[in-house]
DNA sequence: CAGATTATCCCATTGAATCCCATAATTACC
DNA sequence: GGTAATTATGGGATTCAATGGGATAATCTG
């Protein structure tokens, strides 16, 4: 499996801990930086979750683009300054940190969602209104899904 | 890993040394000089950092420009001749000169900022001040980053 | 060349992050 | 439905990074 998928739910500790879903970890296992890369998302009050991979990956894109665009810059300070690189303890734990923690208003309960490539980690009830919402959106606009090669 | 990632917060002691993040000696760890290279921002009050090996492939980026162009002449005369070496000591601090300070307006302390395959030294305020705005302008631009060979 | 100043090396302290083990809850499997 | 395996959680012990300061070496200056 190489995807996030589902939604967990899972406890801060006192020290500042959660224990990122199994089948997460197992997402992450072939990496060499056991551990996530996470920022503040800058379009809603939640965290966006990947592996090290992916930002690599990202880095390869910017350094594609011009070397001084001011958009580049933006994204750079946005994502790379934000990001940070939290690594699984013993148990598959990450201590999230506060700058964190307050941007998506998170005190006792994670929740960890599944995005695909990505995931993000939420506040449960706001993450319950934010999914109502896109229900909502998607049933009014009849949103459909292009599959990619598929001619049908 | 090889990221400079997330921001971090240290500070000048008497005899005008930084640590430089742990995690950032590691990205470098591999090199020759083990050390950072820096140089004044001609865009911000800010000090640009990184290692000598991308101050390598910079050059040979600059040397694909036109020979003698007045913008290769800006360029090299505004990092090449710049740039400092600043070398560890034996715990992984640097001493920054006082012509990197004035133009970065830094007194006590010191961001370092990932950027990627690069990094900036900031004063912290200023550095806080900054990435608002860069925030503020991704979301209004609703800009994303493209991974390269990805077509999601 | 002597004295003064600056830079480099080395070690001590502290506080936070990480490791490690114990227990509880959940899930999978006979 | 009971047992084993996996996962989640709690807390003590240990390690490591950041910082401060003294000692030594290098440089400047008159």
């Amino acid at each position: 499996m190489a995807l996030f998928l589902s939604t967990f739910m899972n406890k801060l500790d006192k020290k500042g801990r959660v224990s990122v879903p199994a089948s997460f970890r197992l997402v992450l296992s072939g990496q060499s930086f056991q551990g996530i890369v996470a920022f503040r998302s800058y379009k809603f009050p939640a965290i966006e979750g990947m592996g090290l991979d992916r930002m690599q990956r990202l880095s390869e894109s910017v350094d594609q683009l011009d070397l001084f665009s001011e958009t580049q810059e933006d994204l750079t300070t946005s994502i790379f300054a934000d990001a940070q690189m939290l690594g699984f303890d013993g148990d598959g734990r990450i201590v999230l940190p506060q700058i964190l923690l307050d941007h998506a208003k998170i005190a006792e309960r994670v929740a960890f969602v599944g995005q695909g490539a990505t995931f993000q980690i939420w506040n449960p009830e706001a993450f319950e209104a934010h999914q109502n919402e896109a229900r909502k959106r998607v049933q009014e606009k009849q949103a459909t899904l292009k599959l990619r090669g598929d001619h049908a």
